[in-house]
Order: structure tokens, then sequence, then C-alpha cells
DNA sequence: ACGCTGACTTTGCGATCCCTTAGTCAGCAT
DNA sequence: ATGCTGACTAAGGGATCGCAAAGTCAGCGT
């Protein structure tokens, strides 16, 4: 384990990510909830809450048009909503239309638009999963109507696939004293 | 959809999708399976298969590999491994090393690899989750050492933010008719 | 021949998800 | 006051998810 980097034969697949630093020792990082795609998933991971920020990107506000948009029981619709609105990703505004009690409209935060990628990506990858040959969504740029995907860019602006793609520790000392740290204190932190 | 746009006060919250076209009155297509993003979450909405296929953009190939990085136990890995196989996301290549009996590895296939916007845009969104100051991962580009994240793009190049984004159905004329011939030849469709 | 190891598979269990059906509850209409 | 409607909430049940522990199975080492 101390010359990890070129004991394998390694002939076909190399095309994923590199790890770099201490990460390239990836069995020395088995931590519960270090993984921000795990912390994500706890919180958007059901279908059922992907399916209603779905309708909420599309407009929808009232309970019962993303019920129904999403074909989820008004059970389901509720205790999601109820959810949703403790992790920050819609709030409930009161409406009043004429004639009618005051309702709840619910609507997404930054938070919960800082979703479209996600859901973009998702798309996406759908789109080769058999299915609508035609009867399908299309999501374009308003304005110059072209279609839009999701890519992985990286700050200098360029597209990064997976095999141009490192993955490392972002504070490494800190991480590792961190560690160290860890280990000695509370033996059985890591699964707790 | 005739005089759909300006009929409410719609006071606050446009800023999310356009629906175009038909699809502005959303109502009319409530179809199962019609939706990529629930198609998707079919096959890859369990926290078991994304974190699995995160360790094989890392480089994991062999089961206990996967087991104990995804921190899922022996059953689940096998299982949901064996799903990955049957949707095309992973396929599996015998190997062996000196001494040892043939094993096999698991390796992502370009469709799992496609998943890497998916993962991608998922960790971007866990970021401002709470949780990790400083321990957590970095996925960069290797070569400009830039930090990578998720962006909806539209084919022109522009980054599209949710209120730029339109929806609408691909092929309208075609879906209509579809809509209109399930409607006659079978009434309950829809639910089934 | 025998044991060991790595890679699964099986079994039994609790938790979660989602559904259907049946309430509850506020307040406008009558 | 009574009914009605829209927005939920509650109860019960089936399916899926994930876990721990035990079992299987191939083949190398001895």
């Amino acid at each position: 384990m101390n010359h990890m980097n070129d004991d394998g034969p390694e002939v076909a697949g190399p095309d994923v990510m590199e790890l770099q630093g201490a990460f390239a020792r990836r069995d020395d990082w088995q931590v519960k909830g270090w993984c921000r795609i795990e912390r994500a998933l706890d919180v958007i991971g059901t279908k059922s809450a992907m399916v209603i920020v779905r309708e909420l990107l599309y407009g929808g506000t009232k309970f019962d048009e993303l019920a129904r948009r999403t074909q989820l029981s008004d059970a389901v619709a509720s205790s999601r909503l109820k959810q949703l609105l403790a992790d920050g990703i819609v709030e409930r505004r009161p409406y009043q239309e004429p004639g009618q009690r005051t309702r709840y409209e619910y609507v997404l935060t930054d938070r919960g638009r800082a979703l479209f990628p996600v859901l973009t990506a998702l798309m996406d990858w759908g789109e080769d999963l058999e299915g609508d040959p035609r009867g399908g969504l299309e999501v374009t740029h308003r304005g110059c109507g072209a279609p839009v995907s999701a890519v992985v860019r990286c700050a200098e602006g360029h597209e990064v696939s997976v095999d141009e793609a490192a993955a490392r520790i972002r504070d490494e000392a800190w991480a590792v004293a961190a560690r160290e740290r860890g280990r000695k204190a509370s033996p059985p932190a890591v699964d707790n």
C-alpha cells in the first residue's frame, strides 16, 4: 500500500478519475457523512422529492397542482413538501384568491433552484435509456432556443470529461490531522 | 393555453422555467413514464447505486474495494452490482493476479461514465448543505488544476440559469396525436 | 485431502417509501 | 347552521432498501 500507483497491470479502464495526494490511498478515507453526494441524497434522494422539485421548476405552486402533476398521492406530496420545507428547498407563501380563503403556495428557494443542474443532468442521462423516441420534453435556452444539457466545466472554462478529472482532499493537512485526532479521541466515531 | 400566460397576478416567483407551446397546459401531459428524470431514477435512484458509481469513478474495480469504500454490506453491493450490470452501467471483466484464481473486476461502461455530470451536480449541491467546512473532496481539471462544477449550458455555449430556460414538447404534433390516439384506444393507459 | 480466502448468496430483519382509503379542519356559500 | 371544497393528516399495507450474520463455492497453498 506504500506504492499503490503502479502495482497492478491496469491494462484497460484508466478512463476514470485520478486520485491525487493522500486521497490516492482511497481506503484511508472511509468516513461516514464525508461524501457530499451522500449528504445530498439524504435530502433529495427520493423520487418523490425529485419530481416535486421538477414540478416546482415547471412553475407549479399549489398543493393540488404539485400532487396531481407528479402523480403522487396527497399523503406523499404533503409529507415530502413538509420535508423540503424543513430542508430549506421550498418556502410557503400565503396567497388569497378572491372569494377563497387564504392558502399557501410553494416556491423554490435559492437552494431549491440550485437543483437545476442535478435535474438537468438526470434528464440528459435518462435520454439514452429506451423510451420516448419522440414524445419527450426538451429544455431550451429561452432567447437563443438551443437545447440545454448539463456539462462538467472547470473554473477556467474547459469542459471536463471523466478521465480529465482528478479528485483530491481539499485541505489535506487539516484532514489528515482531523483523522488522527478522531482516531485517538473516539475510535468508533466513524460509524456512529 | 390560449390565454394562460397572463391570467393570474403572479406577483412573485416567476424565476423558474417557462413552459412553451402545448406544454404550457401542463395538466394535459400527465403520462406515466413520460419523464426522463423518473426513468433515470428508476435505474440509479438508490443511494447504493450512486455510491457504487462514485467509487467506480474513483477507480475502484474489485468487489471488496467497492463494498468497503461505499460502506455497503456485501449483500447490497452484490445485488446492486448485478442490477447495474443488467442495466448496462457496469461490465465485468475477468482478470487474474499471479497465484490467484480468476476474478472479475467491475468497470463503468460509457453509459455509466455518462453519470459523471449527475454525480458532479449532486456533489456541488451537497456543498452548501452544512457539514465539511474543510474536510471535503475537491474535483479538479487535471492539467489546469481548477475545480470543476456541473453547469447547464445550451448548444450555443451560453450558460443557462433556471429562469432563462424553457421546457417544451419535442415533437408536439406527434405527441398531441399520440395523446389523442391513446385516449381513444385505451382510456386507462395513463395509469397502468 | 484439507483448510483457507475472496467473492459472492441467502436469510431474516427493521426502516423507508409510496399507495389507497378515510378522516380532519378552515372558511366561504347558502 | 350546514354543506362543500381544497388542503392537508392519519392509518394500514405492500414493495423496496439496506443491514448483519451465516452459508456457499472455486480454486490456490500445503
